[in-house]
DNA sequence: TTGTACGCGTTATCAA
DNA sequence: TTGATAACGCGTACAA
């Protein structure tokens, strides 16, 4: 039983399992058992303690049993671009996946490039059961260090395709899914595609451009020309996207601008039809990638690709419980969501 | 020194303050003392210690030192809908904010009205120092299982007027940011205003509707009509306004349509275009609350309201180093910022 | 099925 | 300023 707080002791009474056992008439032990799945112990003991901790109030201290056994049941997600609606996303699907599956989930905000070692040395810090990058920034310079010294258990790169052996990358084919779209372009008679880019990081990033152009060549013979954006921001394309074909012949004018993401898809449609005042898809069609709620606004009505996030979720959490070697997790593969702008 | 890990050792090899100790030739105490801020200790030994740490790669183990310290450095933020994309600059924003006061922060998705005291019951098993809550759900029923239940410190609520005792609320001042935007679309005219509020929560929630509603009767002596989405959420907000005024005459139209906030804003506005087809702000004006990222877009060019999230974030800080007695947090004020949908 | 050393890595507190 | 004792609350491994 819980001893009256003394005077002198400002730590707020703490139920333990100890506490629960001598309430209960076991062991601590027992009281241990009881909190877990599969263990041997009598249904009658456990039933016996759960009514204990019930009575006081008791639940396992997490912080006490990470330490003891190395196992924190946390992972932490670093983010770096929230200017990205589709992190918005991900964030309600990793959380709810892994709260499902028992992992708590640390958010880290990484600030810039610099910023993401130390990121990672804190999550460390925490034993987190691994860390999972969903950004941009995250570049073999940064990977290799946090490798380096072994900071985390588990280096996870979400949404992006990673080559280094050591991190665990999980994301849909990029290559197919860049296809399907560009494929869906040629279908559609096509002819002048302009391709938007965005940060061009050094490397573990997207291949989508060079793989649309690659595969527009293949079947035309030209490369069709390209910009970046250097953050995925809606805004800051809307910028590029104006300044670019300011001044442009209606004849220069590309008839598809296919972009890396939405957040770059939607920033392209508000220039198309507010800085060049032309239509979308009569005078210039769209495309995005990552489906966010706001293409199906009908502002924009945006053809996208949607990848299958869920699934990835449920693949980080098989990552999670596995010991040994794993399924190569880079080739999920999602669906064109046809609407209205290409 | 690190031992070498034995076969029969599973555990990975960690560095402990007492290799670093041995290795600088100190004590443990001595170790710990370095790395704390204000601690008695000479510069020598700091630099003696530090160096040593350096060379072993070490960093302390924030699990132990919570557990010792009764102190985890951790927050929770709970949130529940994540439909709102302002969830996503509150993240941003309270994420850095905590990060660099020395806070990390615990990502929690409440599915439902019952997840939340299991996640509640779940953060406060890793002791956090404080339960941020950030969404709608969060009403009085389950405050009082919360606090009765003493299973968390500090328990805030964030964005949002409470008045329960136990809780410490930081938001700003909505009477006021209510008025401002009322005597806005006063100034300017309109004469037929109507409210579309978000989910009636039972309590702890936002009084902007009846604020509006009984400052525009102060005024001119009638209740302006209104309706309200059980999310906030773009798209339902286009399928509640769009349904609302279908099959209206024209003179039974409101000319302003004042949003609880700019989820149910960018609702509206796409409801009025492109299922009224009507113009915003000729025939409707709409006024929002937030000041998301995409109010800006030429599509939307929102009038709406920003609420300070930065200094709030810093006055959660303080209530994080505070003890004792706090001044009110409930009348932080922003400002209006005026674009062109009224 | 149940109970017992021992350890996890750190911090509070007091003594030197 | 430094060193030492005693927690913090639980898990592992093994013995009863």
């Amino acid at each position: 039983m819980p001893t009256p707080t003394t005077p002198k002791d400002p730590r707020p009474e703490t139920i333990t399992a100890d506490d629960v056992a001598e309430f209960a008439g076991g062991s601590r032990w027992t009281v241990n058992r009881a909190f877990k799945q599969k263990a041997s112990i009598s249904t009658k003991s456990r039933k016996k303690v759960m009514a204990a901790a019930e009575q006081l109030g008791y639940v396992p201290d997490l912080l006490a049993a990470s330490l003891a056994s190395d196992k924190s049941n946390l992972v932490a997600l670093l983010v770096d671009d929230f200017s990205n609606p589709h992190k918005l996303v991900m964030l309600e699907r990793l959380t709810r996946i892994l709260r499902k599956n028992g992992w708590d989930t640390l958010l880290v905000n990484t600030l810039d490039e610099n910023d993401t070692s130390s990121a990672l040395l804190n999550a460390s810090q925490r034993r987190v059961d691994a860390a999972v990058l969903i950004g941009i920034q995250y570049n073999d310079k940064v990977l290799a260090a946090a490798l380096g010294a072994r900071r985390v258990r588990k280096l996870i790169v979400f949404a992006r395709y990673s080559e280094n052996p050591d991190t665990i990358s999980i994301c849909c084919d990029d290559q197919a899914a860049i296809s399907t779209v560009a494929d869906y372009v040629m279908q559609k008679g096509y002819q002048r595609p302009f391709f938007l880019a965005g940060p061009q990081t050094s490397s573990a990033h997207l291949m989508r451009k060079e793989t649309f152009l690659n595969r527009w060549y293949q079947e035309y013979g030209v490369k069709p020309s390209s910009a970046s954006v250097p953050v995925y921001d809606q805004r800051l394309a809307f910028d590029v996207v104006s300044k670019h074909f300011a001044g442009f012949n209606r004849a220069d004018l590309p008839d598809v601008i296919v972009c890396e993401n939405d957040a770059l898809a939607l920033g392209t449609v508000d220039a198309i039809k507010y800085s060049l005042g032309l239509r979308v898809p009569e005078d210039i069609a769209v495309t995005g990638f990552d489906d966010v709620p706001q293409a199906d606004s009908p502002h924009y009505l945006l053809t996208t690709y949607r990848q299958p996030i869920t699934a990835m979720a449920e693949g980080l959490v098989k990552v999670l419980k596995s010991h040994g070697e794993l399924e190569d997790l880079r080739k999920f593969s999602g669906e064109l969501v046809v609407r209205n702008s290409a």
